[in-house]
DNA sequence: CATACATGCTATAGTAACTGTAGGAGCAAG
DNA sequence: CTTGCTCCTACAGTTACTATAGCATGTATG
């Protein structure tokens, strides 16, 4: 009746590493698989579910720690969303943060590169602003 | 005449830590340290210069790879400078590209959480979206 | 002079999230 | 019967640090 099938199925069918998924059992956000009498772990459709979860979760940048929160909630369906929320805003933060440093490394790089003229290292401008510079604290400041 | 201090103090004037320190030296970044009789690693104003450096371009994404070869060249002043150069392109292009992803990220999370009413798990939004979307090959396309 | 505290040393393990490899077993096709 | 594919376990490697243990040395204070 419900259709069975191995890991490396089960990594097709997901666009996910053999391997990681091995990871992800080894490390409790998926469940430890039932195996066959020749060892090997058998999936069905549920866990095709569970798995794009955390995919999905990872390409948004949630940590597995995150993931395993989540996946703890999604599995008591009566409990206010609250923490789901939390979790997600504090995502957001996270990715914001990230993106302010990145937006001032990029205009810093910009900056540097558009400056050389191809000279000999002993006058490169990119050279000598990593020397010189005070980007580091800029980034500190903005990453806080 | 040439002022020498210890590896805090180096910590200090370039606010990187000590293990910091040390593991640059370990790898291969800073130079082995002269020691002192009691076997201390001593300093002068010129690691200082080094080590800024090296914090700057970390503080503007080169890895440690990249430091490495940008240390290597500065140390030949005739060289030109096009290797520096296409160093520097290439983390231009680094950063932008982790830009893109969290743009993308960013949008889906700012959906998500604008959709949830902070009811119960069962029927919160974001456990939803994060169960169905596609999100995984939007960023996919876009980091290639 | 004794003691406490700060700083230094080495060596090793831990972090995050995988990825890769070694070495071996089972199974189908040619 | 051999080749090739997938599976298994267990462990090492990646990046750039950070932290810890256990010990030695140096300085300041009572």
């Amino acid at each position: 009746m419900t259709e069975e099938f191995m890991i490396g199925e089960l990594a097709k069918r997901t666009d996910c590493k053999v391997q990681t998924i091995r990871y992800y059992e080894q490390i409790g956000v998926m469940p430890p698989a039932v195996r066959a009498e020749n060892n090997r772990r058998m999936y069905q459709y549920s866990h095709i579910e569970r798995l794009m979860f955390i995919r999905h979760s990872r390409a948004l940048g949630f940590t597995l720690e995150d993931i395993r929160e989540l996946l703890t909630l999604s599995d008591q369906p009566d409990h206010t969303c609250a923490e789901v929320d939390r979790i997600a805003k504090n995502n957001l933060e996270n990715i914001q943060k990230k993106i302010r440093v990145l937006n001032i490394m990029e205009k810093e790089m910009k900056r540097m590169i558009s400056k050389c003229e191809g000279n000999k290292v002993s006058q490169c401008l990119i050279i000598k602003a990593l020397a010189d510079h005070a980007i580091a604290e800029k980034i500190k400041k903005t990453s806080s």
